[in-house]
DNA sequence: GTCGAACCCATACGTTGGTATAGTTTCGCG
DNA sequence: CGCGAAACTATACCAACGTATGGGTTCGAC
């Protein structure tokens, strides 16, 4: 088992995996067992500090958590990790949780908050709308990487000017808000256009949206 | 209260209210003398058929709610608000639920699901939440609307310009893929701007965004 | 000091966009 | 039928955009 879970951080796998987490050794084989029936990879660990250190957070997948953890509790850990820029989907089981527990887990953006005893199908129920969930914020998230990538490369009279472009702003009027000739802001203009490879000022609206502005 | 209950559906206020739905009269007259101590309108239901008949559900603010309802569940009353189109957030209360019930509130999109007993302060702060995401709401709902207004007014060949507009192709890619004459692109273009008006392609394109291109 | 990056400006030329004016055609409605 | 809305076209003109060429300054790094 410690095998398993040393190649679950060493590999870059594409394809999603499961993190239990689960202080009883019992349901964590069970859960694994799980979704190994149905091809999906998982690693069981002990509590938080064990994750953290032996799991590769950034694989897409999603964390199967219960609430009650040696030593921390869960709701503080999905603050945590959020803290820590981490945006694996979390599921919470529990055996003993009360409802407002439950209301703090989905107000904090957990995908699902399941009380024991559930049925197999619910976990794997949840485990799929997980999935979905990492695919489209990582969706969203590499399409915001490539943007702010291809941003860095602009120098700062670059942004300056294409802040005024997707402003509506004319040349001339960029010209002389920035104190400037028209001539230099068509420079810079076209330098903008072609570093964040757009190919018309509508491309360069959308992209500059991504970048929040 | 009949009479209190009839001016709610009368008068178009813009102080957001909160319609307290419950089968208890005790509680109901509670919470509605509480959010009368914060100087909040509030008007109570006895369930949701009352409530439906009798309350003005496109003003601004909120609806408590009781789990359980006389005749219907009150998370199928959700349900069956939001299939009406109604968007008026949605506290819980509560006296025997269980998780499930909270999480499935929860996910349907309800702003807090309080199990009794709880604070009057837990109801107040749930309440100012609602009444936030309801401003924010309305405000998202009213630029949507206003843009879709100024777009009922193109006709349907300057809908395919504004479309292609926004796609960043030139007026002579639009003639040819419309099999039209440019000039005459150019035309359908400057109503597209007038009638949207759209001082900009920059804001062509944003106006463009919210109506779903 | 010299090298490169960033920033700036000008002339020149061609393309694209925007508007005005004036006219034709089609089509649905009262 | 007559009328208006929608769609289309043309000529003409001006404004705005884009790029190429060539050259200037400043400033920090090597």
């Amino acid at each position: 088992m410690n095998d398993a879970r040393k190649s679950a951080k060493a590999q870059g796998n594409d394809m999603p995996v499961v993190y239990v987490v689960d202080d009883d050794p019992s349901i964590r084989e069970a859960l694994v067992d799980l979704f190994l029936s149905i091809r999906t990879e998982a690693h069981a660990f002990e509590g938080a500090q064990d994750l953290l250190e032996n799991a590769d957070l950034q694989r897409p997948g999603c964390i199967l958590l219960d609430v009650r953890l040696p030593g921390a509790n869960g709701l503080d850990f999905q603050l945590h990790l959020e803290k820590l820029g981490n945006r694996m989907p979390i599921i919470f089981m529990t055996g003993h949780g009360d409802i407002p527990m439950s209301v703090r887990a989905m107000k904090a953006g957990a995908v699902d908050f399941l009380a024991k005893p559930f049925r197999d199908q619910d976990i794997l129920d949840a485990v799929s709308v997980a999935f979905q969930k990492d695919r489209d914020v990582r969706q969203q998230s590499a399409a915001n990487g490539a943007v702010a990538d291809l941003a860095k490369s602009l120098t700062r009279r670059e942004h300056e000017v294409m802040a005024a472009v997707v402003q509506g702003l004319m040349n001339k009027q960029i010209a002389f808000n920035l104190g400037i000739s028209e001539i230099t802001v068509k420079l810079h203009r076209g330098n903008v256009m072609r570093k964040m490879e757009a190919r018309s000022v509508a491309d360069l609206v959308r992209k500059a949206e991504l970048l929040g502005l």
